[in-house]
DNA sequence: ATTTGCACTTGCAATATGCAAGCAAAAATA
DNA sequence: TATTTTTGCTTGCATATTGCAAGTGCAAAT
């Protein structure tokens, strides 16, 4: 994998480098909502992301300070991914994406739910779940 | 340029089957924030995207109805490209992508400050942008 | 009548993605 | 202890996407 060069000083250019691409965004997505954390977690979601993809979106976000690589608790063949706090910023995006979906396509039911939810009150919404992923981070 | 069929049915995916790519996000910027509006002005920007990935893009947007082709009033050599509702409901997207990059990187002082701004108060400043975006598309 | 501007298209090389198979270390099982 | 399974990758190869340079066709300006 290389590292690109930054496109332009752009806030949206600079930030399309980093998580502008397919998958990425998922992977953020399974640990924020799905408490997925290890390769063979990503590896079951719906979407079905290719083996060597998720290894390389793995080493970009890695390198990119969006996820750690630490020692699974459980076991020495395992791989623990966590976010960090840059990527817990990441959240009020994923809401709006979330709302913009909604509002432009047929969304499951019970996601429909949860996205009425962070409506109500969006600054609750996130105040609430940053509270919770970043209690992952500061144990 | 094939249609993708959808990943799934999860929100995100979905909406990273139509935007998630290093170019769409940038077009749709710059029709926002710099008034741009025809091939030649994408063109122009800062990032240089290459001459058939923005065709492609712009088709890509269009089927997506992101945005509309039209006449362009001056010239029948010239094309006017034009956001559409949904891609004026993206704005809430966009300025949370650059609030976590204000906070990330180095953003140049101009769109800081425009950050700055947006960041007073969120919900006038979508608001207004919208309304101003809205007043293009009604005329 | 010729040149310029605009919105693309085309050809081709480089890069990224997708799929299937393989592989080493650790853990579980026999 | 020996074998099998699990885990987290890597490798090879086909296909798709991107990037670059050049070219094309129509409209407008000179």
């Amino acid at each position: 994998m290389k590292k690109d060069k930054k496109r332009s000083e752009c806030p949206i250019s600079c930030s399309l480098d980093i998580f502008g691409d397919k998958w990425s965004l998922l992977i953020i997505r399974d640990m924020m909502f799905a408490n997925k954390s290890t390769y063979g977690d990503f590896l079951k979601s719906e979407e079905k992301i290719a083996t060597n993809i998720l290894a390389s979106r793995l080493q970009s976000l890695e390198e990119n300070k969006l996820i750690e690589k630490l020692e699974h608790p459980d076991s020495k063949a395992k791989v623990l991914y966590r976010l960090t706090q840059k990527s817990i910023d990441l959240l009020p995006i994923i809401v709006e994406i979330h709302i913009w979906a909604e509002k432009h396509f047929d969304i499951p039911a019970d996601i429909k739910a949860m996205i009425k939810e962070a409506k109500k009150d969006k600054d609750e919404f996130i105040k609430t779940t940053t509270r919770q992923l970043k209690k992952q981070i500061t144990t």
